[in-house]
DNA sequence: AATTTTTGTTAGACTAATCTAACATTTTAG
DNA sequence: CTAAAATGTTAGATTAGTCTAACAAAAATT
């Protein structure tokens, strides 16, 4: 498989987790690159049973594409949780790198981070690595938005990966594992006021505090 | 510079330190690439000033071209270093997974691998590493083949990094920085027998010592 | 010095991945 | 339920990197 075609894969994958249906547009959007082209890669990746495409219907990827993206994506997590616990980049900086090196062709390389990671469950991000088959085990996190006044809940995850969220939450001093309590939801604009680790008291707004994605 | 830029580079700068000139056939055989392709990327990369080329006029890399070439180089052989040294690889086993990862867009991934194998100057086959600015320090090693009875030598680098030599080696249970003392050289085929550490002796053909590249 | 061989160059075709422009279908809205 | 808007498809062009075939120059050989 080639680069270009890994990157397609990844993308429907993402997609297919977020929305019920995926339409080339979609595709086509969140890869930046236009629709004819979106639609012809589509057919090529059809033809090698990776997507099933019927035209004008929405896209699917088959088993063997799950598999295969599943697969890509067990790498780009790798790598990340790699380039943060052994090269101490900030898990602000990893995406882009792990972009490029989850397309490297060797499966004992990645085998071997694994093993120096002692086989992690979660990126850096918390997200789930997926397993061996490219099978990746939901988490049903909920948002610390939906929690309710004197709620305490463990930070799992993010519900986003921009920079600038993270770098947000950096700032904030929270980091995953971190025990939470919400004090106080205002009610004009949901905005939660909340205790840290039982110490530092935080400020979050209805957008952060959605994508912080919690334990009960 | 694509990938492809960068490995025709590399390959050039490769054949210039082991040959006075290098012609486009040269270059041609060495990346399994046909002449006309190569032609055509020589003049490319001349247009981008990191080659200077006249028609049917050897090749050379200008200043600049030398420069990237050494930069390449340097990531290989950090990464080369790194698999050895923290992911457990072999060093018959490397190559090719330096061959993709040198070419990952990111100045700070491989200044941190640099740091985290604390500024290595030479690669596992006792290749060195150029500096931060592509300048490599040229290393006037001498072959095993090259000394004489009763000389006592350490072994620094290999001539060859094909994979059959280097596993021969493994077999001989030589490894860089072992001291070698030539017993006896035979008149007939010239096959050295040397007692390594002083302690297993071993008899080595003339291609073998012809490889192993040693400091008196 | 002339001829042959080797090396180098030019011209033109092919593939993968992209694009724009034009056209077609489906969905949405009045 | 038709017209407009949104989405999807087809056709054809473009670029990077590759190739083969044909031709040209330089080097080697006789």
């Amino acid at each position: 498989m080639t680069l270009t075609e890994e990157n397609y894969l990844k993308a429907l994958f993402h997609l297919s987790t977020e929305n019920e249906e995926v339409s080339v547009l979609d595709l086509s959007k969140s890869l930046t690159i236009k629709m004819p082209t979106v639609n012809s890669m589509v057919k090529k990746l059809s033809g090698k049973g990776l997507i099933s495409y019927e035209k004008y219907k929405p896209l699917m990827l088959t088993q063997s594409g799950k598999r295969a993206a599943g697969l890509i994506i067990r790498k780009h997590r790798l790598v990340e949780m790699f380039l943060v616990q052994h090269l101490g980049f900030g898990w602000d900086e990893v995406h882009e790198i792990a972009e490029q090196i989850e397309h490297i062709k060797s499966q004992r390389f990645f085998d071997r981070i694994d093993q120096l990671l002692d086989f992690p469950k979660v990126d850096p991000h918390g997200s789930p690595i997926p397993d061996i088959n490219g099978e990746v085990v939901f988490q049903n996190y909920k948002k610390l938005e939906e929690c309710v006044e004197n709620q305490m809940v463990m930070f799992m995850s993010v519900g986003s990966s921009q920079d600038s969220f993270l770098k947000l939450i950096d700032k904030l001093n929270l980091k995953l594992g971190d025990i939470i309590k919400v004090l106080e939801i205002q009610e004009f604009d949901k905005t939660m006021r909340v205790l840290v680790n039982e110490t530092s008291e935080q400020n979050l707004s209805q957008m952060v505090a959605a994508n912080i994605l919690v334990k009960t």
